[in-house]
DNA sequence: ATATACACGGATCCCCTATTTCC
DNA sequence: GGAAATAGGGGATCCGTGTA
């Protein structure tokens, strides 16, 4: 038979001792499909240069009797080929073994411990992605697949009649077909309990919104409510309730907020405290999840979705909230927030129908995420070709790999393993290669200011440079690129290595796609666009990463070594040529347009570029009316990293200032804020002084509100494993004293308070959680958070604003 | 545990010395 | 008068959060 099918998830299973992929996905009419399909398994053995052929048929001949037997299977070696490859820059001679089964290939590889062997590879991709590489059957792509209908079949031990599927195919011919209407079918849900600790509270309810589909199940009985609201018995019964409707959903995503870490689990631990079965997989199976201190829920042909997961890698570095909580994500992606509702155990609630709006609120938020995110999940897909599960979770230098994996094939390439336990802790360890270059910014208020910046500089430099762990070379050589790293000389090969090469690809390939987005906006070519630009921007990390396979820090730091240079280069050109250079940071140059046009700038843009080698280009940034640059806090030298800058559109870009740091204080913030936005469009400080005097008057009056007050840090690990006791820490401990639930990764709100009586001179001991009663403390919140804010904003007009503050009369101005 | 290095700056930690307190 | 406790100065370290 035959059938038109895109797949979604990706499973596998052993029968008789070999492995098959297990794809659930649908068909063109939206049905539910299976497709069982196998694939050949494979290592590679590569063989030491210049081997004699009768040699190799002796070591072909030797392994062929390998075999590996364990209680569940007895793996064979089903043959031998023997290719040209290229591994890591060179031509190799290379053994590909087949065997029965993926899973032993690894046990295979140390029994192939031949002096003849070199190295054994591609053992340890997983089976799922060694699959896709193999059979090219990407995920979220339409394919026309024929193949033998299951039914009622004993074949792989009667499958067909366990899962809840149209049709379970066994799969014989696979061919892409055209791209066709898809729209996933998507359930979110979200649970309430009493504790937050997995498991030991009940359920109270579960909300569950899908397409006209809106529902809260609840044990709690109450009058007059919507009719979302389905009650039943007790608690176990709304478990048995969801696993039903997710049944009769028959979801292609289920999505969660937080899901992996809170609800799933914790459904599972409450099905396992009533001896009963979360039968949510299309098999009737429970959720599986990962060992490890990150859990990750899976369900048998149901994509498992924790959103969290995906905003933190995709979006979060370019996103405007500070935390990622669904509040916040929702008003910045949807625009909408949370309802209002106070927690309380449950014996207390009053208003049961605002907590049931609220829990499937949650959901309803999760659900348009998921929406809203869907063109970055098929982009992300698409392009690093895995499956949503994975690329969903996986962090950027996953997905960087990911991308090689799938690319390597071109190339004639053979993947490099990944690092051993031992590797990475001596990888971890090493010494810290130097980074970019900053310029020393002399503190001051400037005007009319250029800015140029590099255009991708990491991967242009890595693509120019052709740096890469396959291009470097052990010892100098004729044609190379050279440079300094700790005080050593390398060099890199000429010529062109495939991760450059890929690189480049990935480079040409945003670009192609930001040019069609531009005459056609369209969802998914933005986000395939996005997904290009964070895979080129995560590269040259990658190759710092202790975890890469393709770990080069001598690439990295030759990188940044040649950063150095180049920016070093064109700050003095722009001396030369009657500038003066303000500032720099990496890639990026502000300088003194000193009376010159625009145009000439640009011209003499356009001359420098014309002397940069390979793909490296320069470009305008913009203009600015007038630009600040403060002292550091010890007030000796220009503060790097830290300035603010009027636009010609009159919008503010300020950066590492207060002013855009989450652990200070809404008053010192919104002060700082207002003092720079002043300055810059006032060009002096008058109208600032009179604003700070104001603030520092109505902190001594006490005319401030608690809420400007409180200041937010994150816990960033364990409390025990603290070894500074910080504010932030000693709030974290007041609040489990009272029961409040807290974990890593929570943002801490607390205020300094007055504390009469104690003479400590620590912060800590004044610390009071935002409901804790009490004054705030006046000297604390002027000299520790206002004045630091502003004072070497003043400094720069030579004003002293402690005595501003501290109301002491003002020399230097005189009377105002 | 899961991209890199550079940078700022608050707060605590820790050691030292000087001063105060106690017997 | 001498030992022990405390204060405080200052650098080292921890810690969180930015920029690129």
């Amino acid at each position: 038979m035959k059938t038109s099918f895109i797949p979604i998830d990706y499973d596998y299973f052993d029968w008789k001792g070999k492995n098959y992929a297990k794809l659930v996905g649908r068909n063109e009419k939206g049905e539910k499909i299976c497709l069982i399909d196998s694939c050949p398994a494979y290592l590679w053995a590569i063989l030491k240069e210049n081997l004699k052929q009768p040699k190799i048929n002796q070591i072909i001949g030797k392994i062929k009797t390998i075999t590996i037997s364990s209680k569940q299977r007895k793996t064979k070696i089903e043959k031998i080929e023997i290719k040209d490859k290229n591994f890591l820059g060179k031509k190799v001679k290379a053994l590909k073994i087949y065997a029965t089964n993926y899973k032993d290939l690894h046990e295979i590889a140390s029994n192939l411990k031949f002096p003849e062997i070199e190295n054994r590879r591609g053992y340890d991709l997983g089976f799922i992605t060694h699959y896709i590489i193999e059979k090219q059957l990407l995920p979220l792509q339409w394919y026309e697949v024929s193949g033998e209908l299951l039914n009622n079949s004993h074949e792989f031990g009667g499958i067909d009649m366990a899962l809840n599927v149209s049709q379970c195919i066994k799969a014989k011919e696979i061919n892409p077909i055209k791209e066709k209407q898809f729209s996933p079918n998507i359930l979110a849900y979200d649970i309430e309990t009493d504790e937050f600790k997995i498991g030991e509270g009940e359920i109270l309810m579960i909300s569950l919104v899908g397409k006209n589909f809106k529902k809260v199940l609840t044990w709690k009985k109450t009058k007059n409510h919507a009719d979302y609201i389905e009650e039943v018995k007790d608690e176990a019964e709304l478990l048995e309730k969801f696993c039903e409707y997710v049944k009769k959903t028959n979801p292609d995503f289920l999505v969660g907020y937080f899901s992996d870490g809170f609800d799933l689990p914790y459904l599972k631990a409450r099905a396992e405290f009533h001896k009963t079965k979360l039968s949510l997989g299309i098999d009737q199976s429970q959720p599986k999840f990962s060992r490890g201190i990150n859990l990750t829920g899976k369900i048998n042909g149901i994509v498992h979705i924790d959103l969290l997961k995906f905003v933190k890698t995709a979006y979060s570095q370019y996103m405007q909230s500070e935390t990622l909580s669904l509040n916040e994500v929702a008003k910045e992606f949807l625009g909408d927030t949370k309802k209002q509702f106070k927690f309380q155990h449950s014996s207390k609630i009053k208003d049961w129908n605002k907590y049931f709006e609220y829990n499937l609120h949650d959901s309803v938020l999760t659900y348009q995420l998921f929406e809203k995110f869907w063109p970055d999940f098929i982009g992300f897909s698409n392009v690093i070709q895995e499956p949503i599960f994975d690329i969903s979770r996986n962090g950027m230098s996953k997905n960087v790999e990911s991308y090689i994996l799938h690319n390597l094939e071109k190339f004639n390439e053979i993947p490099e393993r990944r690092p051993n336990h031992d590797e990475i802790s001596k990888r971890r360890n090493r010494e810290k290669y130097e980074g970019a270059f900053v310029f020393e910014p002399t503190p001051g208020l400037y005007e009319n200011i250029a800015m140029w910046d590099f255009t991708s500089y990491w991967p242009s430099i890595i693509v120019t440079f052709n740096l890469s762990k396959s291009t470097l070379l052990e010892k100098k050589e004729k044609n190379s690129n050279k440079a300094v790293v700790l005080g050593k000389e390398i060099y890199f090969s000429k010529n062109k290595g495939f991760f450059p090469k890929m690189l480049e690809e990935i480079i040409e390939k945003r670009k192609k796609y930001k040019k069609e987005l531009q005459k056609n906006p369209n969802a998914i070519k933005k986000a395939r666009s996005n997904a290009y630009k964070l895979l080129a921007n995560s590269s040259y990390g990658y190759m710092g990463f202790f975890g890469a396979r393709y770990y080069c820090p001598e690439a990295s730091g030759a990188a940044t070594a040649i950063s150095r240079d180049f920016i070093k280069q064109i700050i003095s050109k722009i001396n030369k040529n009657g500038y003066k250079t303000i500032y720099s940071d990496t890639d990026s140059i502000a300088f003194l347009m000193q009376n010159k046009s625009k145009k000439q700038i640009s011209d003499f843009l356009e001359k420098i570029n014309k002397t940069l080698p390979g793909i490296m280009e320069l470009e305008l940034e913009g203009f600015f009316k007038r630009g600040l640059w403060v002292t550091t806090r010890a007030g000796t030298t220009g503060a790097k990293k830290k300035y603010a800058l009027l636009g010609e559109n009159n919008k503010l870009k300020i950066r590492g200032f207060e002013t855009v740091r989450r652990d200070w204080c809404k008053l010192a913030r919104e002060t700082q804020n207002k003092v720079i936005q002043l300055v810059l469009r006032q060009g002096n400080e008058t109208k600032a002084l009179e604003y700070v005097k104001d603030i520092a008057k109505k902190i001594k009056q006490r005319k401030i509100s608690k809420e400007e007050l409180i200041i937010k840090t994150q816990l960033k690990k364990p409390l025990a494993e603290y070894k500074a006791e910080g504010p932030h820490v000693i709030a974290a401990k007041k609040m489990k004293e009272l029961k409040i639930p807290i974990t890593q990764g929570n943002l801490i709100e607390y205020y300094i308070a007055e504390t009469p009586g104690k003479k400590s001179k620590l912060i800590r001991d004044k610390v009071k959680l935002p409901e804790e009663k009490g004054e705030y403390d006046i000297d604390y919140y002027l000299n520790r958070q206002i004045l630091p804010a502003i004072e070497n904003i003043f400094q720069v007009f030579k004003i002293n604003a402690k005595e501003l503050i501290e109301g002491k009369k003002q020399t230097t101005l005189g009377d105002f």
